[in-house]
DNA sequence: TGTGAAATGAGGCTCAC
DNA sequence: GTGAGCCTCATTTCACA
């Protein structure tokens, strides 16, 4: 799909900010409401723009505890490695998920209330998944940037 | 804060969809427009509902390698850290930037269009940066779970 | 084919109870 | 917490370039 100026800077509003009216953007842009209406309906059709949501403070619900799981499994067959995808994304604590180069075969951002949680997570639900091998946790002393804006 | 389930249910489904409407919730929880219309505005008042955002397709838009760098400094006292801090945010190749346990003191998330661009944030961008030690990337070769909702 | 102006309807928001 | 009503904005229609 093209792309054009106006198409990147409606997006850019809308990822900084869901809730901007189309009245607000077309005073920043030079064109009128309907055309501006229609291109954002193209983006969501078109799949440029995913979806619509809140970001809640995940600190204030008591979700102190960032943690990133390196994982390497024992097989590395599609099968297995399918099989632990599978059962790894189900869990509501595992925020992110990637299939990585490098020593580990998987990355695992969690996000939890506190030790015990984690603990929870590592004994009772990442352990009882078969073909793990090597398992190496480091915690976030600190989130310094955390954004979902894409550089347009 | 206090929170009931009531606050709990609608901050879930503003999380899963911002654009759902007070009626729309109003029909799943029992209970009538104002007093979710109220909740809401206290919820954002309070800080519990950060922001409203759209979120864009990365690979759609081209951005199609995600890497994570961990990085390790040479001074480690709060004025070279911040100072660290300070440079790296600003490249809108950082998603993420997490001060961290472990091996190394940073863990970076960098989102790239390609190994160009990547290249030229390593060589450029980061490289400019006084006080690295050791500089260690991992790419991801898929991203198989990812989500900005917290398990409410 | 794509833009701007005007009409319509739905939803956010306020108020009295 | 409920229901009525205002009022803005999203959405549609249509004329025009």
């Amino acid at each position: 799909m093209k792309l054009d100026e106006f198409d990147r800077q409606i997006m850019d509003m809308l990822q900084k900010n869901a809730r901007i009216t189309i009245k607000e953007m077309a005073a920043v842009l030079t064109l009128s409401a309907t055309p501006i209406f229609e291109r954002i309906k193209r983006l969501e059709k078109n799949g440029l723009i995913d979806k619509y949501v809140a970001l809640l403070n995940a600190d204030l619900l008591g979700y102190k505890m960032v943690a990133f799981v390196q994982i390497s499994l024992s097989q590395h067959n599609l099968k297995e490695v399918t099989a632990f995808v599978d059962r790894i994304t189900v869990f509501p604590e595992v925020m992110e998920c990637y299939h990585t180069t490098g020593d580990s075969d998987f990355l695992l951002k969690i996000l939890v209330k506190d030790m015990d949680q984690f603990n929870d997570f590592i004994l009772n639900k990442l352990s009882n998944i078969e073909n793990l091998g090597k398992v190496k946790t480091q915690f976030a002393l600190s989130t310094r940037k955390r954004t979902t804006e894409i550089d347009l």
